[in-house]
DNA sequence: CGGGTCACTGTAAACGTTGTCAGCCAACGT
DNA sequence: ACGTTGGCTGACAACGTTTACAGTGACCCG
């Protein structure tokens, strides 16, 4: 693989002035320098120059998980603006686990000139250490407990939730489950807030067994769905904190033959691509994400362009209530 | 950020002592040295060691979009054996565009170890620079026309198109439409060589205007399903060539109230996350995806190792036909 | 023709690491 | 007492760039 010195040495002139000549200066040279690149095929060692200039062009991304369709979709947005600002991404899975999250961002800060991260607990202490190393971070739908020091964008959990639960609630629901994430996590504490207190006003308590946590997994909900099914007093709605945990419980309805909504109506916060072919089409708390990793990443290189340490910026988006056919009054013999 | 010269300077030993402790060489002032990474809080900085060592510890992937859940998948499998080796990963999305694709392969050659590509069509070039480059490249689901040069993990497309061709013949389908993606492409190529032989062998001769290419768009694919339900003998079975196109091919369906499979049955190449919580649930040709993913990154992570130029290794995966309830047999009275 | 300006150029020193090399010292054998 | 070994060490040169600095020559002006 040839090097600047091949060039230069080809073009009959320094290093210097090829590498001047590469920036778009001007050279007096620049005909035989432009066909000693072309001869060799010489493109600059993007390692050099990092090691040179102390940037690496390059963003690292660590999300739960890219399978779950909001992150890959999330994933999407940030990638397209990467690319369009000549930036690069790396990016891992933290499957949810902060320790592996910690050891990812460890490996990362020295190749990244900044991060997008979403955050396994809001306990979580690992994005401190970033921040003193100097590399600017932006918090993608979760945020950490210690306050608002970094940059966010967010979506209005609480707001999602509470539009879920007023649906249900003006549907004459009252026995209400709420399948949730994990509530050390933003968007779980949001949506058990905004969801808590729908029911207040309506001046409902949820049961105890009705409010549960299914990690964010399928297969946890799934099981908490089958959990809830065969309780003395059942609910007649559920409401599931994200997508995966919608499917869990679609599956486990499906599996004992419970009918939607005749029997059991559902709410999901989270659209689902196939949401409109489900059977019923789902009802859901709808929200952008193509758009969410977009902004997050703009947000990101604008900061790493303007060094200026402006205070954090927190933008929330908004959600919608798409209403389709899985949420119904509740059925008359449980009433 | 401290450097390799201020632990040295605390611990009172040369930078080549530093060095040496921390490759895990015996070295008399370990424990100085130990102290004095702990006391900065010392890291060695990644790009230094990619200059010096001429390894990057990174894989760079390319695959047409993240957001579809097949390619998802593969990026989890992927990411797993990736990190689980101590490599990093470079993703990209080509968007199914070879100019675009080449700007990423030219960007990323200097920055990886090795390379995981979907190219968007089989007469791309672009990957031959790459090898010219010393970069091992393992191709994923999609090789390239000019022969096997190089390592590829690809399913067996043939076979899956042609059992679900015999699926849909053996329940008296004689009209079936197929909407593939582009020939140019590898399972496109190959899906469309085991539905023709597979009808070829029934004696059946598919109708020119059954025979589509939806370029693996779900848009596309549900604008040819609206128009092959314009045609004056619609066909009573669709098969598709991969997933999004599936879904295209479903709201088409959908929208314009036929029922399936009582009207059209449908077959899809690829499954759906919630292919089994579908109206109807879904008949497709499943195959492994994480696997497929895991599998061609150790492929790439061995090749890497063993510098010995052994020949091109070809991994055929084999898919399985899950017959659920989107077939059945064709109308009586269009037959 | 001397001096000054201008536009460009080459030299060389970084960036942070690793690896080669020669050198040092203690221990050992004779 | 002295050479030899062996284990460890530090100085220094890379790796491929960029860039500060100090030229260099061409050109113009008086």
């Amino acid at each position: 693989m040839p090097t600047i010195h091949d060039v230069a040495a080809r073009a009959g002139v320094s290093t210097a002035t090829v590498s001047r000549y590469l920036r778009g200066e001007k050279v007096r040279a620049a005909d035989a320098v432009r066909a000693a690149v072309a001869e060799l095929g010489y493109s600059p060692n993007a390692v050099a120059q990092s090691l040179k200039s102390g940037r690496t062009a390059t963003i690292g991304v660590v999300v739960p998980d890219v399978t779950n369709p909001f992150f890959a979709a999330v994933a999407k947005g940030l990638e397209q603006v990467c690319r369009a600002q000549s930036f690069r991404m790396l990016l891992a899975n933290s499957d949810e686990d902060a320790e592996r999250e910690q050891e990812i961002l460890a490996d990362l800060v020295h190749r990244v000139d900044g991060m997008i991260l979403a955050p396994a607990t809001e306990q979580d202490r690992a994005p401190l250490h970033l921040r003193e190393a100097g590399v600017p971070v932006v918090f993608l739908d979760r945020e950490l407990a210690g306050g608002e020091l970094f940059d966010a964008v967010l979506v209005d959990n609480a707001g999602g939730a509470r539009a879920a639960a007023e649906h249900l609630i003006g549907l004459g629901h009252t026995r209400i489950a709420f399948i949730n994430g994990p509530v050390d996590t933003t968007p779980a504490r949001g949506r058990r807030e905004g969801f808590l207190a729908a029911l207040d006003e309506a001046g409902l308590k949820p049961a105890p067994e009705h409010d549960l946590d299914g990690g964010f997994r399928e297969d946890t909900a799934h099981q908490l769905a089958l959990r809830l099914l065969a309780l003395p007093h059942p609910p007649t709605a559920i409401f599931t904190g994200n997508n995966l945990m919608t499917v869990g419980v679609l599956k486990a309805l499906q599996e004992m033959r419970v009918r939607v909504p005749a029997d059991i109506s559902v709410v999901g916060f989270d659209d689902l691509t196939l949401g409109s072919l489900l059977r019923p089409p789902l009802t859901c708390v709808h929200r952008p994400d193509v758009e969410q990793g977009a902004l997050a990443m703009r947000l990101l290189l604008n900061r790493i362009r303007e060094q200026a340490p402006d205070r954090p910026r927190r933008i929330v988006l908004g959600t919608e209530l798409v209403v389709r056919e899985s949420t119904g009054k509740p059925p008359r013999a449980r009433r």
